[in-house]
DNA sequence: TTAGTTATGTTATAATATAACATTAATTTG
DNA sequence: CAAATTAATGTTATATTATAACATAACTAA
């Protein structure tokens, strides 16, 4: 999950406050009150942990986190309550490493990019109209309907390309 | 794998007649030929397995249908060899549904942008310059160095979509 | 031809994800 | 409010995808 972002092309970037994290949980809930959904403990508990999250986060480590917690666990209570939350768009999954994380901008809907660093496992959501618009645009030359955007790249963060 | 394309924004979209597997499988040897590689019997294969697919493959149906063919096989025996033609280009893994395909354009090193149908799951390699372009100038600009694109579009296809 | 390297065989297991059904909790409706 | 309905979670089992580790075989180069 990110600080903040205006407009476009700004990443999230930077490992959420405590604040930020409350601010963000709140948000959720208001969003799923809005939708008339319900925000349970259990989906508030896994999108808690995936923003508090370093870098995007496993589906078993979720529920490893969540059996400390002292929660009944098995994975199917991880994977539905991410279901739920990839639904709304409060996660993106990360299909090249299966793992998930806090969307940066769970206010409106988009599509994003994910620079994904091989090294470290950094990850930054970007958002970019032009690209996304440009692939609307080529998948309008086949005549193809977007349902999902798929976009991952994989290398080097600027902080490990300089540590080499 | 497709029939050929000659510059950008061509797709692959013709299941592929025994004579263009064979040219195909032909232009795999040389290729290999040329960087010294061996095309083992496995390799060639399962290379051919894959462009002989209609549509994307995943590694436990090739396993299966190698072991049809005779040859004693394990997910080893398929993912060694997924993994060396991965390397050398000649096919692409999709992040989005375990599968694998065969490269439309073995040539020469590319970044492709895959358009998949959800409903019946046909998939077309499509060659454009200006996204992947686009993409480098974003990752530039957060100083990141791109080792793999993976931009797979989920959707309808013309098809599946005009017929409801 | 033999030493070294590369590829494959083989067994076991790790990692990711879902099916199916039981139970509990929330919501609606009579 | 109570019963009926729907939605969410618990629980067990299993499917799917992928890799580790080590043995054997096949090539390659000296």
């Amino acid at each position: 999950m990110s600080e903040h972002c205006s407009h476009s092309d700004i990443a999230s970037c930077t490992q959420p406050s405590s604040k930020q994290v409350a601010n963000f949980l709140d948000q959720a809930e208001a969003l799923c009150d809005k939708r008339n959904l319900r925000f349970t403990q259990l989906r508030k508990q896994v999108l808690e942990l995936v923003c508090k999250a370093v870098q995007p986060v496993g589906a078993y480590q979720l529920l490893d986190e969540l059996r400390v917690s002292g929660r009944s666990a098995a994975p199917p209570t991880v994977y539905r309550a991410l279901d739920f939350l990839l639904e709304q768009g409060l996660v993106h999954r990360l299909a090249t490493n299966n793992t998930y994380l806090a969307c940066a901008h769970p206010q409106h809907p988009h599509a994003a990019i994910f620079l994904v660093c091989s090294q470290c496992g950094h990850t930054q959501e970007v958002h970019t109209g032009g690209v996304i618009n440009q692939l609307k645009h080529q998948a309008e030359q086949f005549d193809f309907s977007i349902e999902h955007a798929s976009v991952e790249l994989t290398g080097l963060c600027s902080h490990c390309r300089n540590n080499q």
